[in-house]
DNA sequence: CAGTTTCATAAGTAATCGCTTATTTATAGC
DNA sequence: GCTATAAATAAGCGATTACTTATGAAACTG
């Protein structure tokens, strides 16, 4: 649930795995270029994060490409949403948020 | 920064001493009854928490009590609009978030 | 086929985490 | 003053975490 979410974005290195991916699609090879830790470490951090469900994986020969799956962010937007209800002035910052997002 | 916040809304206890605290001000002792931890656990939980920015404290007598700080979403939402932005689905889920709190 | 690449898994380890009990600090009431 | 209460801090402990090296399993390459 959102157990997971929170846990797997709590780690500096996986949630910045995860905001590579979210840029686009990369095999782990290339992950592991550019982020400072050994192959193995990066395939632990994309099962944590598969197992939070905001990756997901396509195989391709031998390699393996992952990428952020958006609706993995739902369980988060959603107790954003429903914590922040109960401050009628924090819903101003959800829509301004929105605003953002949206463009 | 959003290390400590992620870091902090990862444990479920913590969690749910936050979200305590955001339906409103409550004192260590009125905490620790009701989370089945002692009460130095929840001292060290709300610590966390007020390193996170999410609670703030205001002492009373002997008593300390502590409410769930709006604003410390805040760098949270910020994370989520700058990684979601990517994906334009996304920004009709929030919407809808948006219209069914409004009433 | 043997050799190489790509990734996952296993095993071990130091550091961190969440908890406990014990103690300390501060305030209140007698 | 003495005792009780509220909360923070200290110290210690088992479990978990994030990493490493070593190995395994597949898929390409000559």
């Amino acid at each position: 649930m959102e157990q997971a979410l929170f846990r797997a974005l709590g780690d500096p290195t996986r949630r910045a795995v995860y905001e590579r991916l979210a840029a686009g699609e990369m095999n782990v090879a290339g992950l592991t270029a550019l982020l400072d830790v050994t192959q193995p470490a990066v395939s632990q951090h994309l099962a944590a994060l598969k197992g939070a469900g905001l990756v997901s994986e396509r195989r391709e020969g031998r390699r393996t490409y992952y990428k952020a799956e958006p609706a993995g962010l739902d369980p988060l937007m959603d107790w954003m949403a429903r914590t922040s209800a109960l401050w009628p002035e924090r819903i101003e910052r959800l829509r301004d948020l929105l605003k953002r997002m949206d463009r």
